[in-house]
DNA sequence: TAGTAATGTTAGCAGCGTAAACATAGTATA
DNA sequence: TATACTATGTTTACGCTGCTAACATTACTA
């Protein structure tokens, strides 16, 4: 029984991620955290300054996840044609976000201030980066404004989209037998094929 | 100074829709609201069974401001054609994000369990049939399925937008000399626009 | 080998959500 | 009008939280 852990920064962050996915970060405690690792409750606090700064550590490994998923999407399908890619990218961040929603959520929670995270923000930049280079394999040629605007309009979809499969706003569009949302689980990619003749 | 408030319930709300959009719904206190409608501490529970509770009535007041905020938008160009129409609502929409950011958060944070609050789904559900009417008249004639795929498309893509322009995830697409983001901030109207011709 | 920095523990603070017991005011019924 | 009941307020208290300060132990470095 050793008094110094020897890697305690490091199962302090793993620790919180699996706790964070289970219990969400509004309901996660540095306590329960430093329990999970034997330790005293204070022992963080040589580690993070503060419970957002450990935060902040499980949302950056989020994006990184998030990132090498997209980029494992594209590659995988590294032959096949860059639509062909593109679509099998928008699947793997959406279910990157169903799968993985606590994790996803404190990812774009405001509770941690990106401003304040450079290493965070550099992060939440690589995911995006990914969307920018398939962008411009599938229209090459194109104007860094039209770019911009493209990626940012599949970001944002796609980001709204995870948020709405969760939150339930079932529209009932009068009729509507199946709801739109499982319009769009079940048949997601005709949804993005159709989305991209923008 | 009487013992009795009269109307305490519905000044919790108004105070706690204040102090939400000011503070954040994560640095809210149900014991700072009581102080400010100059009562104890306990009397909210009185009104409200849980914090949740009291969060859950912000939430809805802020989908009925939306909702209201989105048919007047649409209604003030009544003369106009339905795809001017439909772009005053976008506007409309990104407007009431980004003004009202905090409680925008609050409505879409997963703390609150829509399901176990059916008046506030009945809100949020409010808010989206008025996209879907534009949309029915933008394009008349249009299947249920392809009209549900368009609705969540760009409800997803408002939702998103708002979330990306806060995030600040700077994209730098190589060369940019003017972000992504501001791009859509300066020039929304041509975004949609484009957008629309899905 | 001594001194210092890093990393752990213990004790304790103020703030939080919430429950229980009690106090007061308004309302319905005899 | 007197009395019971219900609604709505207060006081007190509990356990949990993030965090600080003071202290203990180990590791590193001159």
């Amino acid at each position: 029984m050793k008094y110094h852990h020897g890697n305690l920064k490091e199962e302090l962050i793993t620790s919180a991620c699996k706790i964070c996915e289970i219990s969400g970060h509004d309901h996660m405690s540095l306590r329960s955290i430093a329990k999970e690792a034997s330790v005293s409750q204070t022992a963080p606090y040589r580690h993070f300054k503060t419970k957002e700064c450990l935060l902040a550590e499980v949302s950056r490994r989020g994006f990184d996840e998030l990132t090498e998923r997209l980029r494992a999407a594209t590659s995988k399908a590294n032959n096949a044609n860059a639509k062909d890619r593109f679509l099998e990218m928008g699947l793997a961040y959406l279910e990157f976000g169903l799968e993985k929603r606590k994790t996803y959520d404190l990812m774009h929670s405001p509770v941690i201030d990106k401003v304040e995270f450079p290493e965070l923000l550099d992060s939440a930049t690589g995911a995006f980066e990914e969307l920018v280079q398939i962008l411009k394999e599938l229209f090459p040629g194109i104007s860094e404004d039209s770019l911009g605007k493209k990626c940012i309009k599949f970001w944002a979809m796609m980001h709204g989209l995870v948020g709405l499969l969760d939150m339930k706003i079932e529209p009932e569009t009068d009729t509507n037998a199946g709801s739109a949302m499982s319009v769009v689980k079940d048949d997601f990619r005709s949804f993005l094929e159709e989305s991209l003749e923008i």
